[in-house]
DNA sequence: ACCTGAACACCGTTCAAGT
DNA sequence: ACCTGAACACCGTTCAAGT
């Protein structure tokens, strides 16, 4: 299409990219149940049917945000030229995304096989495979890593939801710790004895170490 | 209360645990969906209100399903005297328990620090015990473990959303494979690459070589 | 104390009708 | 081709009223 010749189009033509665009703001400004398709069509001055034009489904719609914040992700990882330290980046690159946006985490651990997960398990599967990884151990080596990576992701999500609107996270990390030390000793002492670690734990640095821990697997695999 | 004196109460008295156990019956039969409070109450023969004397609303029933399942793997696994051979049996335990009941996966990675997940943590814990990680790395293995578990879980829930009700495991497998071969070769190399592999893996099988790389790793620290 | 069930305030999705 | 918006078939939850 030529865009000189074409006559100039309302600056705000609906189009699949503008729903995207404006259902993920509302998911980051009111978290997944503020993002119905009437607040959708209020903020976008349209009918539902309009929407429905662009976007299959609701569940398309929330695929294609997720989708669109991982791609973010994945394209702004730095390349490393060390492997381990790629995929610790790309690890952390989705911590962050989803610390920023929490409904991410609750996506990617909804979604099947599906887009953003495959491009999490395509940028950790070329690093591995110049980790000198064999074949055999590639699939088992980034199917772990990843599962791991949702596994996290869906954690800070459901904290995330259940974190009344910007807590103050030393008092939140209080308040769960005085819980696990409410347990019962006889039947939680591990649980008990960890509280105390729970306090001054930081999320992301623990993240960090279980993907360490996995990179010590996988370097036994070689 | 005395029973003897007591008069013989209706056989279908309404209880927590008996709206837990139709709960259960129909997330098991219709998947998450079918789970609502009509169903429920119908099941039941009763009015909504019934159901909100016993249970404060929807996420803690659904919570109180999923922990109900869980107490019933965590004390069903056998006790091992070799810590490494216990923490298989528990992920093996949780493993078989969603792929009997996938609404349990999705329960557990939606919930957050709470019941459920404590649980597994305590029984994972116990055995970093005794393998004799130090005080200080114990934290962090466990929690790497859980989070695999539960990264696992979500995606064994989704698998499971996404089948049309008994496809054959085989004809899915092939249709993924087939979906990842189509994508460009150029910007998924690695994707195409082990779509191959994909036909013939078995799920239970790699999760258990996730948690043995885990384990790899956290032997790495003692 | 425990239960009933109508009513309320929402949803996602469809579809005849418009331009 | 693209958009409108009323209507449909649902939800979870509440609450006055019953026993």
């Amino acid at each position: 299409m030529d865009i000189v010749t074409t006559h100039a189009r309302r600056s705000d033509a609906l189009s699949k990219e503008r729903i995207v665009e404006t259902a993920i703001e509302i998911l980051d400004a009111g978290g997944e149940r503020a993002m119905t398709f009437r607040a959708l069509t209020a903020r976008l001055a349209t009918g539902a049917g309009a929407i429905y034009w662009h976007v299959a489904n609701k569940d398309e719609l929330l695929a294609a945000t997720t989708e669109d914040v991982i791609t973010r992700v994945m394209t702004d990882v730095p390349d490393d030229s060390d492997p381990e330290e790629a995929i610790r980046a790309i690890a952390l690159g989705i911590f962050d995304a989803i610390d920023a946006h929490p409904w991410v985490g609750a996506q990617l651990s909804r979604e099947p096989w599906h887009s953003a997960m495959l491009h999490i398990f395509e940028g950790v599967g070329a690093q591995l495979q110049a980790l000198g990884i064999p074949q055999r151990a590639q699939f088992n080596s980034g199917s772990a890593l990843v599962s791991y990576i949702l596994g996290v992701a869906g954690q800070n999500a459901a904290n995330a939801r259940l974190l009344p609107r910007d807590t103050d996270r030393t008092a939140f990390l209080d308040a769960v710790a005085t819980k696990w030390a409410e347990h019962d000793p006889a039947h939680y002492p591990f649980t008990r004895q960890i509280a105390a670690q729970l306090r001054d734990h930081d999320d992301r640095e623990q993240f960090l170490a279980g993907i360490d821990l996995i990179l010590a697997g996988i370097a036994t695999l070689r």
